[in-house]
DNA sequence: CGTGTGACACGTA
DNA sequence: TTACGTGCCACAC
């Protein structure tokens, strides 16, 4: 177990509450925080990202991280995430966010 | 306490 | 569509 910052333990929080065929940018993430930023909603995953479906955090655009892009394009067929070819759709998967109060 | 870095966002060409 | 520059925030050194 790394230490974990409580910015990087409340992103996490978050990430965890996304439902299934249901992403957020990382921008959106940290909106829903309040605080930080999409740079540092990104190095949080990259760094603690291996306890939560990180595949559900992806860029503004819908695409997501290269480096594991298979990874996450295959979690998305599973789960029924809207595609548009290899790209998410966010237009229709963007989750509302709203359940993150009911934790 | 300054500097560099990153799974980013956005405007412009 | 890609490429580049700027702003952004938290963290390791």
């Amino acid at each position: 177990m790394r230490p974990l910052t409580p910015f990087a333990a409340d992103v996490l929080d978050v990430v965890e509450a996304i439902p299934p065929a249901r992403v957020l940018s990382y921008g959106d993430v940290a909106e829903l925080l309040g605080a930080g930023g999409p740079r540092a909603v990104g190095a949080v995953l990259s760094r603690y990202g291996g306890g939560v479906p990180w595949w559900r955090v992806l860029r503004a655009d819908g695409t997501p991280p290269p480096q594991h892009a298979a990874e996450a394009l295959a979690r998305y067929r599973a789960e029924g995430t809207p595609l548009r070819g290899d790209r998410v759709d966010m237009a229709q998967a963007r989750w509302d966010g709203g359940a993150v109060g009911t934790l």
